[in-house]
DNA sequence: ATGTCAGAGGCACTCTGA
């Protein structure tokens, strides 16, 4: 089972790149986020043999599901006080596995409210996935979490100083996930590994010269150890013309 | 502060968010 997530940066703006992965690597669930605007091109997946689930607002933000097997849909949001009206959520059933795709907020610039909204996003995450320990299905979290979980996952700390993604409430917050059980997919396999990141800024030529940031990720809840098979970060599709600035992450479970 | 890209509104170009 190969599971692969990516930020596409707009749906309809790299629609051609993400057929062209999908032809080509060909992964049986694909989460994505950022989609950028209310049309889904649902029949487009369709025609790739994939079924979709999106959940769409206009300009901003967006998450879908695309499968090769047949998905069922479990909440398009995520539980707590109030209702989130930003589309960042989505949970299903697929096969033997809860696959939940989150586009976490950003939380630029801190000091602000959207600081406060990323960490009371990650406090509700938290409550779903320690309740999600106690069902009998496993689960995969994938996706966006706009988090540097450690030094090592990004070129060089000092300038992500000032960052919301790389503020100590945020990475503590990742950090307590990986407490209550959940395994980074990638770091579990590649413990020590530097210079690997799923995401470069477009400005300064940042992806020719390495100076990303890790902030894709796949949890899996503790009873995947045994099926977790490989975890790696496809580059290609960063490199071809008008790229998105986040490249696709693949998890490969037996 | 800068750098680049995408969408929205509305038809030139600024604004927002990332």
């Amino acid at each position: 089972m190969e599971i692969a997530s990516w930020n596409v940066n707009s749906i309809k703006a790299r629609l051609d790149h993400v057929k062209n992965w999908l032809e080509k690597r060909g992964p049986d669930i694909l989460l994505l986020q950022e989609l950028k605007g209310v049309d889904f091109p649902t029949e487009t997946f369709r025609a790739l043999g994939y079924e979709s689930v999106a959940v769409t607002q206009k300009a901003y933000n967006g998450v879908a599901i695309v499968s090769r097997f047949p998905v069922k849909s479990v909440s398009q949001s995520l539980d707590g006080l109030g209702v989130d009206t930003h589309a960042r959520f989505l949970e299903v059933i697929i096969k033997d596995l809860r696959v939940v795709n989150i586009y976490l907020p950003n939380g630029n610039p801190i000091g602000t409210e959207k600081f406060e909204y990323k960490l009371d996003w990650m406090d509700r995450l938290r409550v779903q996935m320690e309740r999600w320990l106690t069902s009998e299905i496993a689960t995969v979290v994938g996706g966006d979490f706009n988090v540097i979980p450690e030094d090592i996952d990004c070129h060089k700390p000092a300038s992500w100083i000032g960052d919301a993604l790389f503020q100590p409430e945020p990475r503590e917050r990742y950090r307590g996930l990986l407490e209550l059980g959940y395994i980074d997919a990638f770091r579990s396999l590649h413990p020590s590994e530097k210079g690997q990141f799923t995401f470069w800024d477009y400005f300064r030529q940042a992806f020719e010269h390495n100076r990303g940031i890790r902030i894709d990720h796949f949890l899996l809840s503790p009873g995947l150890s045994s099926r977790l098979k490989s975890c790696v970060i496809d580059k290609i599709p960063r490199r071809l013309p008008k790229p998105s600035d986040h490249t696709p992450i693949v998890l490969t479970l037996d």
